[in-house]
DNA sequence: GTAGGGTTAG
């Protein structure tokens, strides 16, 4: 009764727009609490309730409180986007805050394709995007790998005249840079007038992705350079990665140190990377002793170390640290076993490499891929097992590849097996891919049987095949700058002094016996042209050019693309001794340390 | 009044 009488009392006393406005009032305090209980929500549970709750209070008509209650349920993390497009499916008309939230979500989600689709949906409802609009689906395009679409909505970003937002231009550079195309991202990149760190970040990855190392390692000179230097993670570990293909230590060392000095808490991934670069970069033992001081391992961290010991042929060590794993509880994975079978097949270890190989089969249950058959054929061939490993060829279920045909042809000339090699070769000049030393190899097998005819033959069948060599080259690290050398480079500044310094080195090497083995030049040349070919070798001329420009007594480092020839090795082994180097080289295979005249493969490669 | 970019390794 009391109740009744006071709001008849007040009724009677206030002007109706007072009431209007206190009504306002408690409805604005009621939508601020709502508000507040969304931000609590942990579970959807508890968003359902206030979701509820906000329907009847019909707050939910109101654009901001419509927009809270969709941003919270698509993007925390309980997040729950069917539940999110059901209410998104319940609005009149989506602002594009909503159809912005909606996009956003699905990106969190990986549900790239929805996020396109919304994004089109915009378009034919006529809801105009925005500059928060482009980051997020130019994200889902950048995984989705989807380029087409991505120049499309790059089109949209000219219409709407947002080009020059930081955010979407970074964005821009991301997606190019993850559909592989490299020459758009650096376009947009360039054309920026304020870079931050993350325009740095995107493009650096963008040519780490592609695998332009060097350019990767120049643009954070650049970057350096232009004073936008902050020691973030993500570029160092680019620069990190950058360096382990490119066999340069000393970078490698230095970003190391930047990681050390800005970086708190270095993390799996980062270390992993660290050592990998060790190792790749020929400090096996460095590499060893990051990888111990660990705290925290996965499987990527050990396939490193495996890998690694392996290319340096420490092959027992390699299955010591792969029984610790298991010990650990980590599952090996099938790019585990081609670290461990490779590791066995560079140390000889036969046994063990075909126990290991049918256990993985039979109890891991991993399908053995191309590479794992290849690591075995290698191994079989190389232990003079030449028929298991012809039959092992023959009983796979997939079609052998011409690395597994070149290795049962190398294994065939070691044990002299005339008859399998020819089967090997006729598989390999099948292929599509022509390689001069395939029919090197098997001419000299008939040289060998004295076959001068079938020499004859093959000779004339490699100039019709017409095969094409791939471009070697050699790496050299020098006051920490990477320098390239292709065979007869003529492009270095320096090569004058360099050529200077070759002929003093063949002069010394003449005293020690030496003597040009022409045997490996695949060019219809007389001897004589033959020999100054062999002279110009990318590996020579980094070796050249590194003894000029180290300091006396120094280690040598040089990465390739290819393998050695014969000439470069026996070459290599007498400077290491006639200059007294350490001389490190990265093939493609594996690592040789030259010293003393000798070596560590044995002139077994 | 609500929100945005780059995140790596075998």
């Amino acid at each position: 009764m009391m109740g009744t009488s006071v709001l008849n009392h007040s009724h009677h006393l206030l002007p109706s727009k007072d009431i209007q406005q206190s009504l306002d009032l408690s409805l604005k305090q009621k939508e601020q609490e709502c508000l507040c209980l969304l931000k609590k929500c942990k579970s959807l549970e508890e968003f359902k309730q206030v979701h509820v709750q906000i329907l009847k209070l019909g707050l939910f008509w109101d654009s901001f409180c419509s927009s809270s209650l969709l941003s919270t349920c698509a993007l925390s993390d309980w997040s729950s986007m069917d539940y999110a497009c059901s209410i998104f499916q319940q609005l009149d008309e989506p602002t594009t805050f909503h159809f912005n939230t909606m996009i956003k979500g699905y990106v969190n989600n990986m549900n790239f394709e929805s996020a396109l689709n919304l994004y089109a949906d915009m378009f034919q409802r006529e809801v105009e995007p925005d500059n928060f609009t482009y980051p997020v689906v130019l994200k889902a395009c950048a995984r989705l790998a989807a380029i087409e679409e991505g120049m499309q909505i790059h089109g949209h970003v000219f219409k709407l005249g947002l080009e020059d937002d930081l955010f979407v231009q970074n964005s821009l550079i991301n997606m190019y840079g993850k559909c592989g195309d490299i020459e758009l991202s650096c376009a947009v990149f360039r054309r920026m007038e304020e870079k931050s760190v993350a325009s740095w970040s995107a493009v650096i990855s963008a040519h780490a992705r592609v695998g332009l190392w060097r350019e990767c390692l120049m643009l954070f000179e650049d970057m350096s350079r232009e004073g936008c230097w902050r020691a973030e993670e993500s570029i160092l570990v680019s620069v990190v990665s950058a360096c382990t293909h490119l066999g340069a230590l000393h970078l490698g060392r230095c970003a190391h140190g930047a990681l050390l000095r800005n970086i708190t808490e270095l993390n799996v991934a980062v270390r992993t990377s660290l050592v990998d670069m060790y190792v790749k970069c020929g400090s096996l033992q460095k590499g060893l002793c990051l990888f111990q001081n660990m705290t925290k391992r996965n499987q990527l961290s050990y396939s490193v170390i495996i890998s690694g010991l392996g290319l340096h042929g420490h092959g027992r060590q390699a299955l010591r640290i792969f029984s610790e794993m298991v010990e650990e509880g980590l599952e090996p994975d099938d790019v585990i076993y081609v670290g461990v079978l490779s590791a066995c097949s560079h140390s000889g270890l036969v046994e063990e490499g075909l126990d290991i190989f049918n256990r993985m089969k039979n109890e891991y249950g991993i399908k053995p891929t191309m590479q794992h058959y290849g690591c075995v054929v290698d191994l079989m061939g190389r232990a003079g097992l030449l028929e298991e490993a012809f039959e092992l060829v023959k009983s796979m279920p997939i079609k052998a590849n011409d690395i597994i045909w070149r290795s049962i042809l190398s294994a065939c000339k070691i044990h002299d097996n005339l008859k399998l090699g020819e089967v090997a070769a006729e598989n390999l000049f099948r292929s599509s891919s022509h390689n001069p030393s395939d029919y090197l190899v098997l001419s000299n097998m008939y040289a060998r049987a004295q076959q001068w005819e079938n020499v004859a033959k093959i000779r004339t069948k490699m100039f019709e095949d017409g095969f094409v060599q791939t471009p070697g080259y050699s790496l050299v690290e020098v006051k920490r700058k990477v320098y390239q050398f292709v065979s007869q480079d003529k492009s270095n500044c320096k090569s004058g002094k360099i050529y200077e310094m070759i002929h003093q080195m063949e002069w010394q090497l003449r005293f020690e016996g030496y003597m040009a083995d022409t045997s490996q030049v695949m060019l219809d040349v007389d001897e004589e042209e033959k020999r100054e070919r062999l002279k110009g070798h990318s590996q020579k001329l980094a070796i050249a050019f590194a003894l000029i420009h180290t300091s006396q007594g120094s280690a040598i480092r040089i990465t390739r693309n290819l393998r050695m020839c014969t000439d470069c090795h026996t070459y290599t082994k007498l400077i290491s001794m006639i200059y007294e180097r350490e001389i490190t080289v990265r093939d493609r295979n594996r690592f040789h340390r030259f010293k003393d005249g000798n070596c560590s493969c044995r002139d077994y490669w």
